[in-house]
DNA sequence: TTGTAGGCGTTATCAT
DNA sequence: ATGATAACGCCTACAA
């Protein structure tokens, strides 16, 4: 406060604090970075400076030179969407861990935003780009420019891309399977849209050999994975069989509605009905009784896509699943004979 | 560490553009920004340029000559916290709206968090920065630099931060109001953290006023705002009074929990309990009867505090709550005599 | 160990 | 209407 003149909040630049400590700019910028080249006698004074003065470096300034920033992008279907805040948090706090931040986008249901988000992201040079629940295309490719690695997470089409998910196949199979175990033949399936495949069509066929292992005949309708989706979607289940015992949602929100929507029909669950959900968001726990589910490891995938792009990481990452017993499945109420 | 030779996608700069078109590139720069300086033939021959050479301005050098960027930082609780999204939701799209970035950050349960994010944010030079459901304090306004405007959504103190938020003893007035006018007299209140003093005690106050006002009895017991800190939370307000009719909760979270337990419990909602949320948030929507609650609108709030930011709006703003009947409360069972 | 100088891509000032 | 030029703050050879 004795000789910082109040106008103009002048940012503190490298140079003043070159100045303070009597050594040239390049010698702090040693220091602040690390690149030897530095008596320790030199480094304390600079540190000192640098924390009387409030220096900060210039993130604009030193991405223009070196050409990269320290930003990541993450781009989900919607910004409120409940599963991509799931992986958004892992992928937060992993980035911070490594010194970036991270800058928010949002693809739309249909990815149509990406392209424009991607090109936006660019500008900035980031260090790389998480795509929540969106596949990566040669047009976003192009958008983002070469240099910008990209990863798909909670997706993946093949093994061309880079992706960090479960393998949704084998966990719908072992997600019907535990409900075969329980003595359940009659399970209808919730599905999702047919815009969201790439998550979809594998869950689908999990169902449906796991069916088939046993004899059991596939039920399917379909929702868009929200929870309004699941009510219509459910009533055509029951109409096409009304003896159904059990209903494997492929999404917790549809999961969620089936709860409800069974207990206003005066069903109890899980003792005339079960119900297994699929992801393991909060919504899970928000109904009674809670949501089995078969959980995705959510936060962890967010925080593997971040090293993934760091490079720290293979390039295809299949993380494990699990099945998750909470109160909303049981034994089937009339076990076959 | 080692990197294969390939080559290297130059990124187009602005002088490539103006080679091109056979301009200098301080022509290219008024035509992109549209500074009054050049002649309609030379505007159509720069864009098309542009267009071929899928030219993009680079934002950081256009920000370290500017000495400010395009970036808003949006700063959460937690990043996956259902309110906050709602309001990010918001953010994001005004943003987008006028052609900036958001950047995400967390400022933890207390904001401890909160100054070393807004330090690195610092370093983008931004626009400014939103922050939900935290209050700004000295040590924050000091570590974003006083160039860079803040806002507080969600939450208020006084008139002298910028803020966009309800009036909390208002709506907390009215949702206790709409249960005593269904006749309810025994009214327990489901408070939050005591943490978020700044948004609890308003609502607090607004319900015991209400009471008050009618002669009843104000009974409160205290969670955390989550899911899981309503249920003791409950348990306590039955223990000290079982004749309980209705239940007021501070948050959805909580008044989700109350429906759902009540319904445990053999209690019929709302025949038998009415329960009154308060914000809004998805997951009033995701339990059965359906959340009625004091509605705050999130998603406009998010929108405003991004205005205010870019200075296009008053500094102070209250925005309207409502009460949304749902399914959750009703009449009460044993109206007084 | 330390300093000097050049330039990253852009905008703004001052000429023309 | 347009061009040359000088920064913005930083990093990094290259010198010393």
């Amino acid at each position: 406060m004795t000789q910082a003149e109040q106008e103009v909040p002048h940012m503190t630049t490298i140079r003043e604090v070159a100045q303070r400590v009597g050594v040239s700019a390049a010698t702090v910028s040693r220091v602040v970075n690390g690149v030897p080249g530095f008596s320790e006698l030199t480094r304390q004074r600079v540190l000192q400076a640098i924390d009387e003065l409030g220096y900060e470096p210039d993130s604009l300034a030193r991405g223009l030179k070196t050409s990269h920033s320290a930003l990541l992008g993450v781009l989900a279907p919607a910004v409120s969407d409940a599963l991509a805040s799931q992986i958004m948090s892992g992928v937060e706090s992993e980035a911070r861990a490594h010194g970036h931040a991270v800058m928010l986008g949002r693809t739309g249901s249909g990815a149509e935003l990406a392209v424009e988000y991607l090109r936006t992201l660019r500008a900035y040079r980031p260090a790389g780009v998480v795509l929540i629940s969106t596949a990566i295309t040669p047009e976003m490719r192009r958008a983002v420019g070469s240099r910008v690695p990209l990863v798909s997470v909670a997706i993946r089409k093949g093994n061309e891309l880079p992706s960090v998910a479960i393998d949704d196949e084998l966990a719908a199979y072992e997600g019907t399977m535990s409900l075969l175990r329980s003595g359940h033949r009659r399970i209808g399936l919730l599905a999702g849209d047919e815009s969201s495949v790439l998550v979809n069509a594998p869950r689908e066929r999990g169902y449906r050999r796991a069916m088939r292992a046993v004899g059991a005949k596939p039920l399917e309708e379909r929702g868009n994975s929200l929870y309004e989706s699941a009510i219509p979607a459910l009533q055509r289940l029951w109409q096409r069989d009304p003896e159904l015992t059990a209903i494997f949602a492929l999404s917790d929100e549809m999961g969620a509605a089936a709860v409800n929507e069974a207990q206003r029909r005066g069903l109890r669950v899980p003792e005339d009905l079960s119900v297994l959900g699929f992801d393991d968001t909060p919504t899970s726990r928000h109904v009674h009784p809670p949501l089995s589910t078969v959980a995705q490891p959510l936060v962890p995938m967010g925080e593997s896509a971040v090293r993934l792009l760091l490079g720290q990481g293979p390039r295809n990452q299949v993380l494990p699943h699990r099945i998750i017993a909470r109160g909303s499945t049981g034994p089937t109420p009339m076990p076959p004979h």
